[in-house]
DNA sequence: CGTACGATCTGCT
DNA sequence: GCAGATCGTACGA
């Protein structure tokens, strides 16, 4: 079973379900001629313009974020630290900024490719443990930011992958110390280790 | 126009 | 455990 998600999939107006809902989904992009993917094993939710760690927070609306405002189902990737281009699924209404992180996969399709694009020779236990790393392995830069998820550069597919609902661990984002109180909010979901080992896919 | 800094990663201590 | 890398973006002057 191989079933890209549909533009409908990501207008839901709940990020938060949608974060823990792609926990299992295939994240693929075909970039440089290759094709390559990986199960999105940890998200992060951006909830509006009420979220202090929100790049839309307060209404925020610029060059960089202006994605945001669009409806679901469009990459929002922009550059962090000058150095990591950080990939995001757009969500919702329109004018309605919700974005949802994606931290980290397990490889599946085009390793190979994915080591070269991490510098790597061999796969390590880091190897797209956060989102920087997610990102270069896939190939995915800031130039990819207004994308369609619905195209054919990168998409989401479900795969029949099984996952037990109490697998999923809700906490704190990473990395948000600046958004006060909102710092706190459970919007970082993770599949547990063990589970992440047992993954299989058709 | 100038400046401060970030939804991070790596390597060295 | 911690500092350095590295630069586009945001925002104030």
């Amino acid at each position: 079973m191989r079933l890209k998600l549909p533009r409908k999939y990501y207008l839901n107006e709940d990020v938060t379900r949608i974060s823990r809902d792609l926990i299992g989904k295939v994240l693929v992009s075909r970039i440089g001629g290759k094709l390559t993917s990986g199960i999105i094993i940890e998200t992060e939710a951006y909830n509006g313009v009420n979220d202090k760690a929100s790049h839309a927070y307060g209404g925020r609306r610029t060059e960089r974020n202006k994605v945001m405002y669009s409806e679901g189902g469009r990459a929002y990737v922009y550059l962090c630290y000058g150095v990591h281009h950080l990939f995001n699924v757009v969500t919702g209404r329109k004018d309605v900024p919700q974005a949802l992180l994606i931290r980290a996969i397990k490889p599946a399709d085009g390793i190979r490719a994915m080591l070269k694009r991490r510098g790597k020779e061999e796969i390590f236990k880091a190897f797209s443990d956060g989102p920087g790393t997610t990102a270069e392995a896939l190939g995915i830069t800031t130039r990819y930011s207004g994308e369609p998820l619905t195209a054919n550069r990168i998409w989401i597919e479900e795969r029949g992958v099984i996952i037990d609902r109490k697998n999923i661990t809700a906490g704190p984002r990473i990395g948000v110390s600046y958004a006060g109180e909102d710092a706190q909010l459970p919007y970082r979901f993770r599949l547990n280790e063990d589970a992440i080992k047992m993954l299989k896919y058709e």
